[in-house]
RNA sequence: GCCGGGAUGGUGAAACUGGUAGACACGCAUGGUUUAGGACCAUGUGCCGUAAGGUGUGAGGGUUCGAGUCCCUCUCCCGGCACCA
């Protein structure tokens, strides 16, 4: 029976070429404009969307190709299911990443983007994406980046891009300040050269305006919990309280002369007889242990350190603050279990039961965070009881766990009964922290208060490749106080008519280090009339954050082409085709590009120029591909380029072996052993395909069971599909083939058009099946063997659909145990397998069952219909 | 320290609501085909054992007729956050 089939696999041997068809087919689909949906009339719109990449010089690696071949197949399979898909590609070449390539190899950016777009956009096309080619951006583009210069003078006009003077991190290899989330273990994400402090006047977006939505929001989308995760500890939101803690005790040595005695805690209305310097303000997250407090700690950069202290302490105290000022952040951290600090002098008062405790400064303490002030409550907070121990301060235990002695080695960090707390002794830590803040509330000395981590957005970058901010400065009509904003004299916008502002080309475009933007070197190009009063005025020469430009890139997509209006975007196209349906990315974004756009699109929302606050419905973060246990990357010097691969094994095995690899939001690590494999089994669909059309099956149990297989395997499949299993998809086509290679070799061969239309639907569902990992062996097998007059591509066809009836096994293997021990395996008719007598009187057949049960007093038997059967003996 | 995710053959990995652990591959071995190599085809392949059989999912304990899967304790690895009060 056997060589029936071999007959033709020999003769079918090496018939799989791909230089032969993957080319052709690609020139075919761009001709056709097979992956370019018709966006005004398109009736089932799915916008398959993946993070564009940061085009390096080298060109795509093979961590960007398998990124975009899981995406592009989940973008394949949705087409397939009858959706009109749009996956559009562009390039993030606008940014520090690329500029500071084009510094590494003695070029300017320009060029280096040019050359580099043709070489990536060529590469992207030869592994096999469906993209629609006709919509393509690149975020250098001055017609793009018009518009992300727009967005910043929306900002600006809402009033949510401000500028002041910061402590901001500033990277002394790249010369620029870096955001928050830019910074790595203290680090510079790009050149991971240690950060410093450095006070600057910079323009920040006030993303903290919105950390309660961003928050919230997060329960009503679909994205990976990994992802929200990140995102909630990034916003990091804590209710606590603020309490005052007046001053006492001789407020000293400043020159400023206070009444602050006076103010202890009895008036009427303390809060407006105050002067601010006469109490001190504390943010907590635990209220129920303010009887513990035995001092209080300011940060060294708080404004009132040096006000309060005495004329005793104020020269420890300026040497203090000068020294941790020195200190760059690492030292501090290093240092971090040191808890150095030093006595103000200076006491203030425990509203709660009216202690004097001692007005410490230490670095331990961040004037970033809460008030920049703490109570120190040593026995319950493990940094104040190391501070405490240091320093010789009274420890106090007021909280205490159930029955338990408190050990006082180290502090009690938990919840439990108030004890040593006037009268809300003997509360829980939860009634208490009620209490408490009602309590200080009621008696306005403090007031509950949600602080978060999150902090605004630092927007100004000091170097070239970048959109440059389009702001004016006009000193005229800052002295005279004019200006757009409040506080924010002399600055005015670029006028809308007036974007772009075009990045002005300067050969000298690296980074100077002082603070300043090398685009401040062109003078002609910073002289500009202000657009209030006409006179000399000067542009900001800042560029904006690399995150600026794909914060919104999303929205751009499918309006490419349109008219420009007086938004980026039409609005009906965009109420089409938005919110994104799918977005495929890494994870490495969960802080930054995510969070990032997800608050453009909130403005863009509240401001009524789209109707959603979500942009991604669906996220999903898909695995790294890394190399010997490590990210690939330049540095590291293990990038490998997937050409080479394209070039021997073709892109239709290269793509399906990166997604056989493993599960795809796991990643795995490349290696090249197993891509012949996969290519071998390309070949075998190729035979099987190309060389059995005609066949018949000898007999109508076959069909029958061929019938069964296809839809299993339609089953299979396509819940994997749904499931992004593409390591398993690709298990159960490779079974299908298996077997349908095993069906071939009983199968008989005829002349002619005699076909056996079960056998003509396998290989149909198969080149289907196949067809989102294998685009281009599945359209010259449609074609050839099923394509007609009019050309219509094999991934416009429908996805195969299963009868769920139909995907029952005939027969059924049903293991036996004894005791729990498989002793053998019974193979029924599907009826007979349901019926617990069939089936055990079957099992008692068996050799090994029978001999297991001798001379032993039966229990019980467990039955499972269809599954299992268990004697159980002693 | 806190929050996530893991740990299964020589390797990458499967295992639906607890029900035949190791699917599907890679590699390896043997045989076939081939002038040779490669490619291809067949068979085998968790470990110990000639075999019968035993044993086996990071470690230990528990629940159950039955545990990779559920519960408790612990170890190690990866990722994120971190003096956040």
């Amino acid at each position: 029976m056997r060589h029936v089939g071999l007959k033709w696999v020999m003769a079918a041997q090496f018939a799989y070429k791909h230089s032969a068809i993957e080319k052709k087919w690609q020139k075919r689909w761009r001709k056709e404009k097979t992956f370019s949906p018709d966006i005004a009339k398109a009736k089932k719109p799915y916008y398959n969307l993946m993070m564009f990449p940061y085009p390096s010089a080298e060109g795509m690696h093979v961590g960007n190709m398998y990124a975009f071949t899981g995406a592009d197949i989940w973008g394949r399979y949705q087409r397939m299911r009858g959706f009109d898909v749009f996956e559009p590609m562009g390039l993030d070449g606008f940014g520090i990443h690329s500029e500071n390539y084009a510094i590494r190899i003695g070029e300017h950016p320009t060029a280096v983007s040019k050359r580099t777009q043709k070489r990536f956009y060529e590469q992207l096309e030869r592994a096999g994406g469906s993209f629609d080619w006709t919509r393509t951006l690149e975020t250098y583009d001055p017609a793009y980046y018009k518009w992300t210069q727009w967005v910043f003078v929306q900002m600006f006009k809402k009033g949510l891009a401000y500028r002041k003077k910061a402590q901001v991190n500033w990277c002394p290899s790249c010369k620029t300040v870096l955001a928050d989330e830019q910074v790595i273990n203290e680090e510079c994400e790009r050149c991971n050269t240690k950060v410093v402090d450095r006070e600057l006047e910079q323009w920040f977006f006030k993303i903290t305006d919105y950390a309660d939505r961003l928050l919230n929001n997060l329960d009503k989308i679909d994205w990976s919990e990994k992802v929200k995760i990140a995102q909630r500890n990034w916003i990091g939101r804590s209710q606590g309280v603020l309490i005052q803690f007046s001053l006492a005790g001789p407020v000293g040595s400043s020159s400023r002369s206070t009444s602050s005695l006076s103010a202890a805690g009895t008036q009427r209305d303390p809060l407006r007889s105050r002067h601010p310097q006469d109490y001190v303000e504390i943010f907590g997250t635990r209220p129920d242990t303010i009887f513990g407090t035995t001092f209080l700690v300011l940060a060294p950069e708080h404004p009132l350190s040096l006000e309060i202290s005495t004329r005793g302490q104020i020269q420890k105290v300026k040497q203090y603050i000068k020294t941790s000022q020195k200190k760059s952040n690492e030292e501090r951290m290093a240092k971090a279990r040191g808890k150095t600090g030093v006595f103000t002098g200076a006491y203030a008062v425990n509203p709660f039961n009216n202690e004097k405790i001692p007005i410490w400064i230490a670095d331990y303490v961040l004037l970033s965070y809460g008030t920049g002030v703490v109570m120190g409550v040593p026995a319950h907070d493990q940094r104040d009881f190391e501070f405490a121990k240091k320093h010789k301060l009274p420890i106090r235990e007021v909280i205490r766990s159930k029955g338990e002695k408190w050990n006082r080695k180290q502090a009690f960090e938990g919840e439990g009964v108030l004890v040593n707390s006037g009268k809300f002794s003997g509360l829980s830590s939860r009634e208490a922290i009620e209490k408490i803040s009602n309590h200080a509330q009621k008696n306005r000395i403090g007031q509950r208060k949600v602080q978060y981590h999150l902090r605004d957005w630092l927007i100004s970058r000091q170097r070239y490749w970048g959109p440059p901010i389009p702001m004016i400065y006009c000193e005229k009509c800052a002295k005279g106080g004019k200006g757009e904003h409040k506080g924010m004299a002399g600055w005015y916008p670029v006028p809308e008519k007036d974007l772009p502002v075009k990045l002005p080309h300067i050969k000298n475009y690296q980074p100077k280090g002082a603070g300043e933007s090398p685009l401040a070197l062109d003078k002609t190009w910073v002289k500009v009339a202000c657009p209030e009063c006409q006179s000399v005025a000067r542009r900001e020469t800042d560029v904006s954050d690399t995150f600026l430009d794909s914060a919104w890139y999303y929205l751009r997509y499918p309006n490419i082409g349109k008219k420009d209006d007086a938004i980026p975007w039409n609005r009906q196209v965009t109420k089409k085709w938005l919110p994104v349906n799918m977005y495929i990315g890494g994870a490495e974004h969960a802080v930054l590009h995510l969070m990032y756009s997800r608050f453009l699109a909130m403005a863009f929302h509240d401001w009524g120029l789209i109707d959603f606050e979500e942009p991604f419905t669906r996220f999903y973060a898909h695995g790294l591909l890394i190399k010997d246990g490590d990210k690939m990357s330049k540095s590291r010097g293990n990038v490998v380029v997937p050409d080479t691969y394209i070039k021997k094994h073709g892109a239709d095995t290269v793509r399906s072996y990166f997604m056989f690899l493993g599960p795809f939001d796991q990643g795995g690590d490349f290696r090249d052993t197993g891509i012949a494999g996969m290519n071998r089994f390309y070949g075998r669909v190729w035979d099987l395909v190309t060389g059995t059309q005609n066949l018949i099956l000898d007999n109508t149990g076959d069909a029958k069971a061929t019938y069964v297989r296809i839809h299993q395997a339609i089953k299979r499949v396509t819940e994997d599909m749904e499931n992004l299993r593409y390591n398993r998809a690709i298990a159960g086509i490779m079974e299908y083939v298996n077997f349908l290679q095993d069906m071939r070799g009983k199968g008989v061969p005829t002349k002619g058009k005699m076909r056996c239309t079960e056998w003509e639907e396998a290989l149909q569902t198969l080149v289907k099946l196949v067809a989102p990992f294998a685009p281009h062996i599945a359209e010259e097998l449609w074609q050839s063997n099923w394509g007609g007059k009019k050309f219509v591509s094999v991934h416009l066809q429908a996805w195969p659909e299963f009868s769920p009836e139909l995907t029952l096994e005939l027969t059924l293997e049903i293991p036996v145990q004894v005791n729990g021990k498989l002793r053998g395996t019974v193979r029924l008719d599907r009826e007979q397998a349901g019926s617990q007598k069939a089936v055990e009187k079957e099992a008692r057949k068996l050799e090994g069952v029978s001999r297991h049960l001798k001379g032993k007093k039966g229990k019980k038997v467990i039955f499972v219909p269809e599954r299992l059967l268990n004697f159980v003996v002693s």
